[in-house]
DNA sequence: AGATAACTGACGAACGTTCGTTAAATAATG
DNA sequence: CATTATTTAACGAACGTTCGTCAGTTATCT
């Protein structure tokens, strides 16, 4: 199995764009990670732009799927061990997968004249992992297995726990801290929608 | 009271650090902002770092001493009030201070060549906001007046919630989603620490 | 007159991009 | 099979721009 010159060519794309940005990462040192000249880089994109984005569908993507096939193969009722196991599926997923670091950083600072655009993605994705985490916590709550909030509540709740363990991620000097804030946040989170 | 024309330049250049990050923050434009040629600027500073690692401090003290003052303030033995009303100063500070934006920014995502520099100076702030805190925490335990963990645990948790909240504000395009995921975030923490 | 501050001019380097060319791989034709 | 013709991919060279930076000059004000 050959990997096509345009997948290598994302893949150091990806990588050069999540550690210095938009602006900061430069054509010619994505090239040089390739084997190749600056130039020979428009024999597969258009330009800069062009490739940027592409490697942006691409990370949506992943980042989509990855987090609703998680969902989808959790149909039981025990929210304690499907949400905890969330958390730990998105820092397991962002510690192996550059992507998700990638989509971190551009969608809270994407470069500013292509903002509308990955704004609209941003958001797509957002409100899809929200409408299906609210979903659950309704099932948990019919079932009176949480305490009784309106479901958005916990969701929202929940997203802030997953925001700030992903700010931990990137931040990302400290594993045994890591651990820490993911406990702390888990125990009093959990301790705030169970019933006790 | 006349206003420093360094004062001037550090506004503007804090403006465009904020928004287009270091890389894609350009002298030019920043003089042209207030009204001068890019050359003037180094009648001032002495480039772009050192402009930079200026605007840096200037936002990390601002940073640091508006959150201290406000626990420093607050001796009071009442955690619900005086933590929901930290997470409002949060909100209020990030909205009206331009510099709030720039740290959180650069804090994560700091120009590679920086990087050692600017994370001796996030660690520093993080240490000192956690420590002033924990001990809050360490007051209302031994108050019993709220649930009596290791004050490590609700510490992590509110700065997740902190983090959290700081994230919605960066994202920044509906102000109505903000105020819900704080009452959500508030809301689950607060029960997840108080007795009941 | 002396000092301060902004100016003009110019610098090398890097940027993203386009052009025309060359070499290799593939398809079409005898 | 051998020989053209066609497409593909990477190239060097150069484009115009912008970048950050340095030096020298002019204006402003005590």
């Amino acid at each position: 199995m050959i990997k096509l010159k345009s997948d290598e060519i994302k893949e150091a794309a990806l990588k050069y764009f999540t550690i210095h940005g938009y602006e900061g990462a430069s054509l010619s040192q994505i090239a040089e990670e390739v084997g190749m000249k600056k130039q020979s880089i428009y024999g597969h994109f258009k330009g800069k732009d062009d490739l940027f984005l592409q490697v942006l569908r691409d990370a949506k993507e992943t980042e989509l799927s990855s987090k609703l096939q998680y969902f989808s193969e959790v149909d039981s009722l025990t929210p304690e061990k499907d949400l905890y196991g969330f958390l730990n599926l998105v820092i397991d997923l962002f510690q192996k997968n550059e992507q998700l670091k990638f989509w971190l950083r551009i969608s809270f600072f994407p470069p500013a004249h292509l903002e509308k655009s990955i704004e609209k993605e941003v958001v797509d994705i957002e409100e899809k992992v929200q409408a299906i985490l609210e979903n659950k916590f309704q099932e948990w709550i019919d079932a009176q297995l949480i305490v009784g909030d309106a479901a958005k509540t916990p969701t929202y709740a929940f997203l802030g726990v997953v925001d700030s363990i992903m700010l931990e991620l990137v931040y990302g000097n400290d594993e045994h801290r890591l651990i820490e804030k993911l406990e702390a946040s888990w125990t009093v989170f959990w301790r705030g929608i169970s019933l006790h």
